[in-house]
DNA sequence: AACTCATATAGCATATATGCGATATTATAG
DNA sequence: CTATAATATCGCATATATGCTATATGAGTT
């Protein structure tokens, strides 16, 4: 790649002009995919579980409720994995992150 | 949970204080965990069996090459998920985040 | 040696998440 | 209807990751 010039585009910054700055479907499909991670459910549950409220679990953690509601919060985008394993080490649970082939032919 | 006053450290409050506050151990094992998360080497794994440089990938992705090295080199810290969905994406598979209980009597 | 191609690294501006206190909303109990 | 516990939400400072360009390293080739 990289020419001297931008004028000719690669079919590939088309595509992501096109996809990923323009309509923005591949975005919306990963916000999809991302929703079905459910990790704000998976928390809501270990904690429930142990019957600990979200202030319990926080000291745990040693942060505060605010922090535990946020991350209970369906809405809420972008947790870092650091975050996820304070969680699962307060919970005695492991953290598994893992990428699977996908066969649903929706998302390309 | 939560007397009137805070005189009274539970358990909880004790192995918090020692743990996430004080010694660190908690943290160590943490960091262990993480890499045994391998996300950088699974990347990796899924660009090269697809015959794809960096660049490739990057391209994609709508981002740089340094970006992908930076996500495949193995003490880099903390990738959000947004940019681990992005990437499941772009190889057409899907991100799998779970909480698994943890047998190993170690971690706690 | 010079020339590619792939990967790694550095530096920096910007975006985003965290962490926290304060407050508001529910619930549930008495 | 209070009172209290649990949860949600807000605002903001700080921390951290991203995104990018430029550059460096390294492996191969001729």
């Amino acid at each position: 790649m990289s020419k001297k010039t931008k004028k000719t585009k690669s079919a590939i910054e088309i595509i992501h002009h096109r996809y990923i700055k323009g309509d923005k479907g591949l975005l919306e499909a990963i916000a999809d995919e991302k929703e079905k991670l459910n990790i704000a459910a998976q928390i809501h549950e270990m904690r429930t579980k142990e019957g600990l409220s979200q202030n319990d679990l926080a000291e745990r953690m040693g942060t505060t409720q605010s922090v535990i509601s946020r991350l209970e919060s369906t809405d809420y985008r972008c947790e870092n994995l650091s975050t996820l394993q304070k969680i699962a080490s307060v919970l005695h649970c492991r953290l598994e992150v893992k990428f699977v082939p996908d066969t649903d032919p929706m998302l390309y």
